[in-house]
DNA sequence: ACTATTTTTCGATAAGTGGCGAATTATAGG
DNA sequence: CCTATAATTCGCCACTTATCGAAAAATAGT
């Protein structure tokens, strides 16, 4: 319960959302994020710490950045499940 | 893009959600799911107004009492999917 | 009409959340 | 080693939200 009320949580903000619907087509770092959604860094940070500890998100580190993409095979069912609700029910929003 | 987000806004609440789980078996008069919950009767109240607005639950009136039930075939696609989703995430959270 | 019961509305309040900027950490390149 | 860039952490503030109690509305029964 307390794993599905940390998805339910982190989908429950619209700047969150658009990053995920972002990172359907592909992976991005935060600073891409950051222009996308147009507000501060640390915000996005924030925003990203949030998706990921509902494990919405996986992060891979590069150099100086770090590429977030939406969470994939591993993650448990209902994160799965989550991700595809968001992604039909947005399918046309961009 | 506005529906979604009320409906993900109002899975954002572990009241409401516990709300969701206890229709699934039967609808339910407000001072039922008040005992359920052990909150004010007017916190509830105000639990089902954001149920019922983003069309999660629909009302029946009966006498003095008011019985809420999930929202059955005639709701749009995303909501139907949001309370598949929920109830099978939690089905054996009683 | 009056009363009791159920539910909703309203106002107040405490807790939670999203946002920013400053400071910090980490890394790449001169 | 120094600087620039990317990202995170932290403290703060504004706004939202969950909760309550009091009052109002609706209804059933006496």
């Amino acid at each position: 319960m307390r794993d599905f009320m940390a998805i339910t949580k982190a989908l429950a903000d619209q700047n969150r959302v658009t990053i995920l619907l972002a990172l359907q087509s592909c992976e991005l770092c935060v600073c891409q994020i950051t222009e996308l959604l147009r507000v501060a860094p640390s915000t996005v940070s924030k925003h990203l710490s949030i998706l990921r500890q509902a494990r919405l998100v996986e992060d891979r580190k590069d150099g100086r950045w770090v590429y977030y993409r939406l969470a994939g095979e591993a993650a448990p069912p209902e994160v799965r499940e989550a991700l595809a609700w968001v992604c039909r029910c947005l399918a046309d929003t961009h």
